[in-house]
DNA sequence: ATTCTTGCAAAACGTTTGCAATCCG
DNA sequence: CGGATTGCAAACGTTTTGCAAGAAT
């Protein structure tokens, strides 16, 4: 069964997350491991770990992918000078509410905000 | 200046955006002109027109940008399985509030809805 | 020992860039 | 004519795949 054994690059990566406080990209983990781990291990490790919940896969549409260690549900506010994210808890309820005559099973949603943070502003 | 000149190929890429009713990405357009336009004269055009106001680039984070001309604001549910997109008119008043003292200055959000449609459940 | 996991190389994918040829006004 | 626009080829950044060598149980 694929995806069971805790490995020295596992360890790595998981520990990697720790040193974070927002969703990381493939390179800044591969930067921050200082190149000892294959990208492409990077790849199939962080697949991995998606697919088994152990992380999340966030978007910001720059065409990277990021991602971080599963917290309360939240969205982000990303600042598009200088690229602080910061978290954002939102009800959703009040959103959902519209989806739910339209006939669709909702799965999952994205929301994101982008603008300036207090300093680049 | 760019992009002022009413050439045969943005007529065309014009053109073809009314035959869509759901944001389109650059390798639909090329397939729906028939090729008959270079893809990188595709993408610098839509990248203009995304400047200039004349489309809006849409993100459902699968690896490819996505177009459409500018309607009222809405967002869009997209069906996972079928890739049917509906649009979805919601009031962003009880999202923004959220936002507002986080320091932040938003410029633009992104919110879409993945799940099943009607057909696909 | 067996199977999972890794690294390397190469390819795939969407997108961008350089440049000479062409079109538009 | 002169600058904007195009097509082609090549490069780019991110992600995926094939495969033999290596590590975990």
């Amino acid at each position: 069964m694929i995806g069971k054994r805790r490995t020295q690059t596992r360890k790595k990566i998981f520990a990697a997350f720790n040193h974070f406080q927002k969703p990381i990209s493939v390179l800044e983990l591969y930067s921050f491991l200082h190149k000892q781990v294959d990208l492409t291990s990077i790849y199939r490790n962080l697949e991995l770990m998606k697919k088994t919940g152990g992380i999340i896969e966030i978007d910001f549409g720059d065409g990277k992918k990021r991602y971080e260690l599963p917290k309360n549900h939240h969205h982000h506010l990303i600042c598009e000078s200088c690229g602080a994210v910061k978290d954002l808890k939102i009800n959703d309820e009040s959103i959902f509410n519209k989806t739910k005559d339209q006939g669709f099973l909702i799965k999952k949603h994205r929301l994101e905000f982008f603008g300036l943070c207090k300093n680049c502003q």
